[in-house]
RNA sequence: CGCGGGAUGGAGCAGCCCGGUAGCUCGUCAGGCUCAUAACCUGAAGGUCGUAGGUUCAAAUCCUACUCCCGCAC
């Protein structure tokens, strides 16, 4: 096995947890585990930590949540723990350039896409929403520039139709984690040497924002089909439908769905069956799998469609 | 104290406003019909109506507290 290194960790949310999770399995001395601030999140406005710190804190390592590493004392701080190394997973802070020069080997970054393309903080949603038929995840040395750096190794995963960014997000998690112990070993013994990122194909996977979550039935079937998708678990596609009696609209997450052929005389976001087949606006349709109404947890179509009829000829929007 | 919705047999819901010991769709099991079926017919099992109190002759239904779940916001 490789050596014991002294890393630092840095990450924040689910996906870093496995990656975390390997190094210490790997036997490397974790000096301290970086993670965001705790932020008022879920119903009550509670502070919560995030998933990564807590679970550092569960296994009794050293956290610290910075709000920023711009300032000198917290460049020193991370200057003195005299690492060989430091693993970045979804972090979220900008490292400057001080903090990238600090450990003897540098800071190593798993990245949820094919460098290039989806530098930035969504690679997996934006990917999946695209309807890319492959990505996966790469370990790459950080630079100043945002998810520039040369890379070191790559693991690659299909996308397939039957994949929500939810499932991708699990693979690649796993695959990270493997990724990132076989990296770090090869980084530091030399057999690993980062190669440039290849100057086509750049591109930026953007925030989700609220605007990319409301379902438009009339883009083409495709589309709407690779956003429920790229969007489930989490945030989550919608739309409104009302139904037959009722004054106000319901607004429906999509979860799943899957593309079908349509009537292309009928009009975007009409519902063409007794199945949840919605009508998009290239003739073709989209079925929902898994939906959720207000109140609701997610349930299949099956489920669904027991307690919330919705008759061929219903109108979503 | 951020706003709001919900908790009813295995699943999804109705009933709650106008208290009187529970109903629908589906699933399960048994039998029947059929060339056959996820179709149809008959029957059966299965619920202390989230928890704890309170009001009442009587509470799923009214009141109070609590727990858990969901959406928005973040």
């Amino acid at each position: 096995m490789a050596d014991t290194l002294r890393i630092a960790f840095m990450g924040s949310p689910d996906f870093a947890v496995p990656v975390l999770a390997a190094l210490v399995e790997a036997g490397h001395e974790i000096a301290c585990v970086y993670s965001q601030p705790p932020r008022p999140a879920g119903r009550g406005k509670k502070l919560r930590p995030t998933p990564v710190h807590q679970w550092a804190e569960a296994r009794g390592l050293e956290v610290r949540t910075p709000r920023s590493l711009k300032k000198e004392p917290e460049q020193e701080a991370f200057a003195a723990l005299e690492l060989d190394a430091a693993v970045v997973v979804a972090y979220g802070l900008i490292l400057p350039q001080a903090v990238l020069d600090a450990p003897a080997h540098g800071c190593m970054n798993m990245h949820a896409s094919l460098l290039p393309r989806w530098r930035g903080a969504a690679p997996i949603h934006r990917a999946v929403i695209a309807g890319d038929a492959k990505t996966g995840v790469q370990a790459m040395m950080m630079e100043a520039g945002l998810d520039t750096g040369p890379v070191l190794a790559t693991e690659e995963t299909d996308i397939l139709p039957t994949d929500t960014t939810g499932s991708v997000h699990d693979r690649l998690a796993d695959l990270a984690a493997g990724l990132a112990v076989t990296s770090l070993a090869g980084l530091v013994d030399g057999t690993l040497v980062p190669q440039p990122q290849p100057e086509e194909g750049v591109n930026y996977a953007h925030k989700v924002t609220a605007e990319d979550q409301r379902i438009d039935w009339t883009k083409p079937a495709r589309e709407v089909d690779c956003q429920i998708r790229g969007l489930s678990p989490f945030p989550s596609a919608w739309f409104y439908y009302t139904p037959d009696g009722e004054n106000e609209p319901l607004r429906m997450k999509a979860l799943m769905s899957r593309l079908e052929d349509g009537n292309a005389n009928a009009p975007a976001g009409t519902v063409l069956d007794h199945e949840l087949l919605i009508q998009c606006g290239d003739g073709k349709a989209v079925r929902l799998l898994r939906a959720q109404k207000p109140g609701s947890k997610a349930m299949d179509a099956a489920d669904l469609l027991r307690g919330l009829p919705v008759p061929a000829g219903a109108r979503f929007e």
